[in-house]
RNA sequence: GUAGCCAUAGCUCAGCUGGUUAGAGUAUCAGAUUGUGAUUCUGAGGGUCGUGGGUUCGAGCCCCAUUGGCUACCCCA
């Protein structure tokens, strides 16, 4: 016997629990659907070289990868051992591993683009809820398997496609009840902008990473460690110049203009988070130049949205512009731009907050005790037919006491339960509890249908 | 990858400075109750105390290692 379990940060979902995930894809499905994007389901495993590089070092370190089978094939033996001198290298082997678990949703659709290409048309909407595999090391709000919803536009450079993303975020973060989710607006070449100004193109990821930081280590710190890394001690108060910019997005973009002014990559990114913030209510969205995010191929606008303060969970979805993914694959020219939602984030987040509705928890309307045998033939008959009126309604399996058949519906939440015995049988009855009540009824068989459909509605 | 806390019945947890046969609540099963639940009463089963070593006359308790969980760092949804 072997002790059940199940891998480090994986989970079971009880039926509770998907009924509220559910809740929560479906409604972001139907706001993707509404706002025309077209589904699209990519495999679980991509090839091993589809998704290295494409997230940083530190990414790379969390893929999860698939070991090759045959392996200990006689045939094989001299590549595998090759192969695996190279494993404990630190590098890969496409004789080890060749395919790895889906890191997030956008390479992946990435790829899809490249490869069909010729059958798409542009600009392509998509939509995808899928879970992902991060080799990470779980807690609070951290998974190693986990769901994300992403939508992308691919083939348009028009910052329409922004704007909307924006509302789309915006409409089904509140219709999920999150209207405290804060959504923060950036634009990558404002921090290129800010590198090139410094005089430092080459500094712009140890810049990045030491701005993102500020919030937790202090302006002090990070204007240390910038020193530190080479900067000479004007660009470091331009850095700190940077990062004290404040107030609405109005003031926030006047002093970025003033600050980096004259520098081309600069006017653009603000352009077009211009054109974002004219077209959207300016509550929707806050700016904030430290917003770096670290996926390494977003080029422009980057989003990320903040779960309400009250609860400590940090990000609960991400996305922004990459000009180029699709290059990555041998297909240059395509720009894209997308977001993300964590939905599994996002439910501990709403867990806590309370915000699900209460009706979610029951699915079973109606449970038919077994009476014998003989009984349950006619039990089962109308069972049969609450069921094809779309009813969810079951009969209960085995014939043992009322007393099990009761507990068994009380357990399982289920408001009504319908007894089909001998003497019903006769007459051509039925006897429906409404257990929340403990009112019961003695119907004509054909008359229970309608009295289900006029309690549930 | 680094650090801290934790691990006892299916679940939630007690278990004293190390000392007989490790407890409770809850859940499960059976009975009081062969056509009416949630209450009550009675009884039963269920633990190699995460795993492996060590210290000790004696370890659930102390030490080491290991695995898993949680939390924080890094990074991220």
């Amino acid at each position: 016997m072997i002790k059940p379990g199940i891998p480090q940060g994986t989970r079971d979902f009880t039926s509770a629990v998907v009924l509220k995930r559910l809740y929560i894809l479906n409604t972001i499905r139907r706001h993707f659907e509404v706002t025309g994007y077209e589904p699209l389901e990519t495999p679980a495993m991509e090839l091993l070289e589809t998704l290295t590089g494409k997230y940083g070092d530190e990414g790379d370190q969390l893929i999860f990868k698939i070991l090759n089978n045959g392996l200990s094939d006689a045939a094989n033996i001299e590549k595998a051992q090759a192969g695996f001198q190279k494993i404990l290298e630190g590098k890969n082997s496409e004789d080890i591993t060749s395919r790895a678990l889906r890191y997030d949703l956008t390479i992946p659709f990435a790829r899809y683009v490249a490869m069909n290409r010729g059958t798409l048309h542009f600009p392509f909407k998509r939509y995808q809820m899928q879970p992902v595999w991060r080799a990470d090391r779980p807690q609070k709000g951290r998974y190693r398997e986990f769901t994300q919803c992403d939508a992308d536009v691919v083939g348009s450079n028009s910052l329409w496609n922004e704007v909307e993303l924006v509302h789309l975020y915006r409409n089904t973060f509140d219709t999920l009840g999150l209207k405290d989710a804060e959504i923060t607006l950036n634009n990558r070449k404002l921090l290129a902008a800010l590198a090139l100004k410094c005089g430092a193109a080459s500094m712009l990821t140890s810049i990045t990473i030491a701005i993102d930081k500020l919030d937790k280590i202090g302006i002090d710190k990070v204007m240390e460690s910038l020193k530190e890394s080479g900067l000479t001690s004007e660009q470091v108060q331009t850095i700190h110049t940077y990062l004290s910019i404040s107030g609405s997005n109005r003031e926030k973009i006047n002093q970025i203009s003033n600050l980096l002014q004259g520098i081309h990559e600069a006017e653009k990114g603000i352009e077009e988070l211009e054109f974002i913030l004219n077209r959207v209510p300016d509550h929707y969205v806050h700016l904030d130049f430290k917003l770096a995010r670290g996926l390494d191929y977003y080029t422009g606008t980057i989003y990320e949205v903040k779960a309400p303060q009250t609860v400590k969970m940090g990000s609960i979805g991400g996305g922004g512009r990459y000009d180029n993914l699709t290059g990555l694959f041998g297909v240059e020219g395509i720009s894209g731009v997308g977001i993300s939602f964590g939905v599994d984030r996002i439910y501990d987040v709403m867990d806590t907050l309370n915000l699900f509705p209460n009706d979610l928890n029951t699915n079973l309307k109606v449970l038919f005790f077994n009476m014998g045998d003989e009984e349950s033939v006619h039990a089962f008959e109308i069972c049969t037919a609450v069921q094809q009126s779309g009813i969810p309604s079951m009969l209960f399996p085995d014939s043992v006491k009322l007393d099990k058949q009761f507990k068994y519906a009380q357990k399982r939440n289920i408001p009504y339960i319908v007894i089909v015995g001998s003497e019903e049988v006769i007459h051509k009855k039925v006897v429906i509890k409404h257990l929340n009540t403990g009112n019961q009824y003695t119907l004509n068989a054909n008359e229970l249908i309608s009295h289900l459909q006029n309690q549930i509605k």
